[in-house]
DNA sequence: TATCGTTGTGTACTAATTACACAATGATAT
DNA sequence: ATATCATTGTGTAATTAGTACACAACGATA
């Protein structure tokens, strides 16, 4: 992992010579862990809110690769999908509405400007990620994203909207590679459908229809541990997968 | 419509006065007429190159007010709808890629920066608009979709994805109301799905489908002009195209 | 009044989705 | 050992959605 740029001040009082100014983005990070889908949040150091991970682009980057460097600096992982789903640009988020005002030797920091956001959403594996905050953050941790505290600004907004891109995304593409283990079992997979799309979802017909995709590869049994009947392990298949990544399972309809 | 707030020079001279630097909107403006899908193109006064309509954002407006202002300015219409779709921000966009360099008393505008853009597309009723080109361009007329000329910059590239998003729109959502005249025929109603989706329908099943979505409401037989069996002519019905229109077709599959 | 292209309509076939039940496994309890 | 229990593996029938396809009615024109 990259060290940061800037510090906090020179973050507050020059960042404005390195990134584009009123534009930033945030990322909803996605980990799923014991049935539970999560997402890394930060609480900054100056007001204690929580937020999204967010960063700015710098004047040379692409938005992708400004995107890339924010998950990768939370999670110490690079990001193998990630996902614009929209830009927020309500005229007064972020102006002077995170809890605490920017301002060095009075001078207002470009920090309190207008921004316009982009929002990224990436889906990450729960057991790789090292949670890391940045220079205005003291804390970056997992929240179950069924008890998410208060965040700054339109934040929820955001989270929520992108749950919902998710969730579209999850019916048109394949997901799963970037938020389990490499081998895990159907029963598995089909928690982490469930936890995603917020709804249960029948046993056979998930397998069928997950089998018919033609992304998965069964391998041997497996037996540690669980209490019970031991289920069949899979695998993605990654030519397939990456295939069905790019054209997704429906060509169009009507 | 109201008048453009500057003039061509006091906007490449002081236009990052009145808007948000490096950011920018494109819309693609579609419309539907003759079999034919339409977007609008300008053609820029200075490099004589065409390109879709855009806009800045104002210090105090929201993207979506600003992307209402731009449609409005270049069709005389207010946009029914407005679909954001995606942010374009390519370093290398908008550096003096247009075909001209603006300056003036040798000092390069703001407009030569880097421009972050944000996609929108809006569909529109053809007969209704009239094309107006704005300030920094000397003509505004409709092309056919398969008849583009030559575009700056990467708004070939924000077309074809404005195209990608409304045919998954089409599947999603009604559309219609703002692209045909308030009464219209099945074959009519067919033919501009026909055109968006780029393939041919099945008369009796495209009917059967469309009716059953429960948006159409049948009127009386028509008789004018047509040189043979007169068919029926529909409308929407308003309320529940509304709803669909906020919840769409589909709820989730999988 | 015959012709021609277009519209209106219904039915059989196929594919996809949903609903549902029983046998096998592997640990734990007796 | 054996019974119990929760969980996994598997298949089939019913329903729904989608596709393919043909003929009669209409309304203008020849």
């Amino acid at each position: 992992m990259r060290k940061p740029l800037l510090s906090h001040d020179e973050l507050v009082t020059r960042g404005a010579e390195y990134f584009l100014r009123h534009l930033s983005l945030d990322c909803v990070i996605f980990g799923y862990h014991d049935r539970q889908l999560k997402v890394l949040l930060l609480k900054w150091k100056d007001s204690g809110r929580w937020s999204l991970p967010g960063g700015f682009i710098q004047k040379e980057e692409s938005l992708e690769d400004a995107a890339q460097r924010v998950v990768a600096g939370r999670t110490g992982l690079a990001p193998k999908y990630l996902h614009q789903f929209h830009a927020f640009g309500d005229p007064n988020r972020g102006k002077r509405n995170h809890g605490f005002e920017y301002e060095k030797n009075n001078k207002v920091s470009w920090l309190e400007d207008r921004f316009v956001t982009i929002g990224y959403w990436s889906v990450v594996e729960f057991s790789k990620v090292i949670p890391t905050p940045d220079v205005l953050t003291s804390e970056c941790r997992w929240w179950n994203l069924d008890q998410i505290p208060e965040l700054i600004l339109d934040h929820r907004t955001i989270l929520d909207k992108a749950l919902v891109s998710l969730r579209q995304y999850l019916n048109d593409f394949p997901l799963g590679q970037d938020l389990l283990p490499q081998q895990f079992t159907m029963p598995e997979l089909q928690r982490l459908y469930e936890t995603i799309l917020g709804k249960s979802l029948d046993r056979r017909n998930f397998q069928k229809k997950l089998l018919g995709l033609n992304v998965l590869t069964r391998l041997a049994k497996r037996k540690t541990g669980g209490a019970h009947k031991a289920p069949y392990l899979y695998k993605f298949h990654s030519a397939r997968y990456a295939r069905a990544q790019k054209t997704g399972w429906k060509f169009g309809s009507i």
